[in-house]
DNA sequence: GGCTAACGTGCCAGTCGATA
DNA sequence: TATCGACTGGCACGTTAGCC
């Protein structure tokens, strides 16, 4: 299976963006290899997106397919919402560059955006995060994606992988093991159930809201929450796993409980991305270690590192 | 509705014994 | 003495159920 060029474009850039910060946060080593970003588009037919710099304010796009033919302008929309291209976080920088925990690392994050992804792997990846340290859950997705995802070759790029689908996992449960997920095969399993009967739907990702994905069992708050952020940019709510809520209690010097109050307090709208790039600002480092940081006042990601941090993911699996 | 304990799983560092 | 593998306990976590 070979997908080859469809089309080729330029894609202008009008806000503050930083393409290798952005295409490298959060990714594996067969979509990001320093220069070029792969995205998947669509996991059925399949179609993918090549994006590189072509300018300090244009990207090249190629989309590619088996197909002659594709659906270009859908998916132009999709690679720029999936990019953040259009996303002005003008806002968020005003309150970024006054924050105590964030303040020293706008110099060397700002213009980092969010990828987005569809709902249903933006769950796979809540999930994954369930009751796991950075590296475990990142490990178990990419173990995922290698053992029930489909193995592609794109052209001009090489062997990649696309997220396994709900049917894909439906008609594989028992390859889950070998995941090592544990208890959370089930939960996987009970979302692409959900999928598969048209309880969730991607059509609809941008109307959900928390309380719709809890319904699915194993899927709670943080992980509803998780998924909204990555799936459709929804920030009002954000997702506050432990780790977070103990760095705000000491950040803020707020007891535990009040965390949340205190988060959206400062980010308003913005708290589901805060939320998110406070783990790249940390490393992703385990609560003991993120705590001695912010002692330190070494609150900005190390970008070098030889360790496997949200930022240097795609150089380990 | 809020709080808390229990649950469950993998990771990781430390320890110990066997072996070369 | 060095290396290796097995084992163990603590840690890192979100979800769930039960209690108030």
């Amino acid at each position: 299976m070979v997908l080859q060029t469809i089309v080729t474009t330029i894609l202008d850039i009008k806000v503050d963006y930083d393409f290798k910060l952005t295409a490298a946060a959060y990714n594996f080593s067969w979509y990001f290899n320093g220069k070029e970003l792969l995205i998947p588009l669509s996991c059925e037919e399949p179609v993918v997106a090549l994006v590189k710099e072509e300018s300090e304010k244009q990207l090249q796009a190629r989309i590619l397919s088996m197909k002659k033919e594709v659906d270009v302008d859908k998916y132009l929309a999709k690679i720029k919402f999936v990019l953040g291209i259009e996303e002005d976080l003008k806002e968020f920088y005003n309150i970024w560059a006054k924050d105590k925990l964030f303040r020293k690392s706008l110099g060397i994050l700002k213009g980092i955006h969010l990828r987005s992804t569809s709902l249903w792997n933006a769950l796979l990846i809540g999930i994954c995060q369930q009751n796991a340290s950075f590296k475990q859950g990142w490990k178990m997705l990419a173990m995922m994606y290698k053992i029930l995802g489909k193995k592609v070759t794109v052209e001009r790029w090489g062997m990649t992988y696309l997220p396994p689908s709900p049917r894909d996992i439906l008609s594989n449960i028992n390859l889950l093991k070998a995941c090592r997920l544990g208890y959370r095969a089930g939960t996987v399993v009970n979302v692409a159930k959900a999928f598969a009967n048209n309880v969730l739907s991607e059509d609809k990702s941008s109307e959900y809201v928390e309380e719709d994905l809890v319904k699915v069992k194993g899927v709670g708050s943080y992980t509803a929450r998780l998924a909204l952020v990555l799936a459709a940019r929804k920030y009002e709510r954000p997702p506050i796993d432990r780790w977070l809520r103990k760095i705000i209690s000491v950040v803020y010097k707020v007891p535990e409980r009040l965390a949340e109050e205190t988060w959206v307090k400062i980010w308003g709208k913005w708290g589901g991305l805060s939320s998110v790039i406070t783990t790249i600002i940390l490393d992703a480092e385990t609560l003991s270690n993120a705590l001695a940081r912010v002692a330190k006042g070494r609150t900005y990601p190390i970008l070098e590192s030889k360790e496997m941090t949200p930022l240097t993911l795609w150089k380990h699996v």
